[in-house]
DNA sequence: TACTCGTGGTT
DNA sequence: TAACCAAGAGT
């Protein structure tokens, strides 16, 4: 019933993916920066970036050398640029406090800035092997079908759903670590929110949602997200100028990407919050760092 | 807990 | 076409 162990990791080494950071010879920091960059980002997107990533920034320490600039820019549109300064900050601290080596306690990875309950298990799991309870929205879509019979995962609760991963991690590290990949990738290629490939599923007969009947999703209705018109698309067409720019702008460039000036400044001053803007003496506006 | 924070592909 | 979706974190 719900996750057979065995059988999902037989699949996974099968039918899974060949991604770069999971290669045996990538770095502990290559998983890491790989974690950062697909929170909330599409594999397909984030592969080319991470490869320049790695080529240009080996280590911590040679990202944390880097300005703040150079780092948001090499985001590029990856999406959730406040990502890149945090790990910015995360590298300048696993270079000055941890000898230029990502930690691989979860506790120690929890203190770092931008790791949270997901991406400190993820490392320990994939750049280090050890047992512990990896949770995205993959995980918690294929325990909601498989092990509880639902359509789809209700609100998340870290608790009770680090809890429910748990109870299917075999008691060895490296099996364990294998199985929260193959919980992930289950996810990301069948067992998807749109339409799940069941007839491709190789815990078909042991899901307790399948042997329901597959009912449909019942619980509270998952708050839609808005983007057009909303501060986030003002502020990507913000900085948008300014990483299709050399260097400083003067503000009249940044008036054009949006009519609403009320908003508009808002926003520019959100940016500045942030940090990912900085003014200038002479009030114009660059990349922080960069001017 | 609920909300905010980018971007672009898919249905 | 608009809605949905994508390896979350911080507040």
């Amino acid at each position: 019933m719900g996750v057979d162990a065995d059988v999902l990791t037989d699949w996974f080494d099968e039918v899974g993916r060949d991604l770069p950071w999971r290669e045996p010879e990538c770095s502990a920091w290559g998983v890491l920066v790989s974690e950062i960059m697909l929170q909330q980002t599409p594999v397909a997107r984030v592969q080319p970036i991470w490869l320049e990533w790695m080529a240009r920034w080996p280590v911590p320490s040679a990202l944390a050398a880097s300005s703040q600039g150079e780092v948001v820019r090499a985001w590029g549109k990856l999406g959730y640029p406040r990502r890149a300064l945090r790990l910015h900050a995360a590298a300048a601290v696993i270079a000055a406090e941890h000898g230029d080596v990502v930690p691989s306690d979860v506790d120690t990875l929890l203190a770092l800035p931008g790791i949270g309950a997901y991406t400190a298990r993820a490392v320990a799991a994939f750049a280090y092997g050890k047992r512990a309870p990896v949770v995205d929205t993959n995980v918690r879509r294929v325990v909601a079908r498989a092990v509880h019979g639902a359509g789809d995962a209700g609100p998340p609760s870290n608790t009770r759903d680090m809890a429910d991963v748990e109870a299917l991690l075999p008691p060895e590290d490296a099996p364990a670590a294998k199985l929260s990949a193959a919980l992930m990738e289950l996810g990301a290629l069948v067992c998807t929110a749109r339409s799940p490939r069941c007839a491709d599923c190789p815990i078909y007969e042991d899901c307790a949602w399948q042997r329901a009947g597959k009912p449909a999703y019942a619980g509270p209705a998952k708050q839609i997200q808005k983007f057009a018109g909303t501060d986030r698309q003002v502020r990507g067409l913000l900085l948008d100028v300014l990483r299709g720019s050399e260097g400083p702008v003067e503000k009249a460039r940044l008036d054009l990407v949006w009519d609403e000036s009320g908003q508009r400044d808002r926003c520019l001053d959100s940016l500045l919050v942030d940090g990912l803007l900085e003014q200038t003496q002479d009030g114009l506006f660059a990349l922080p760092g960069e001017h």
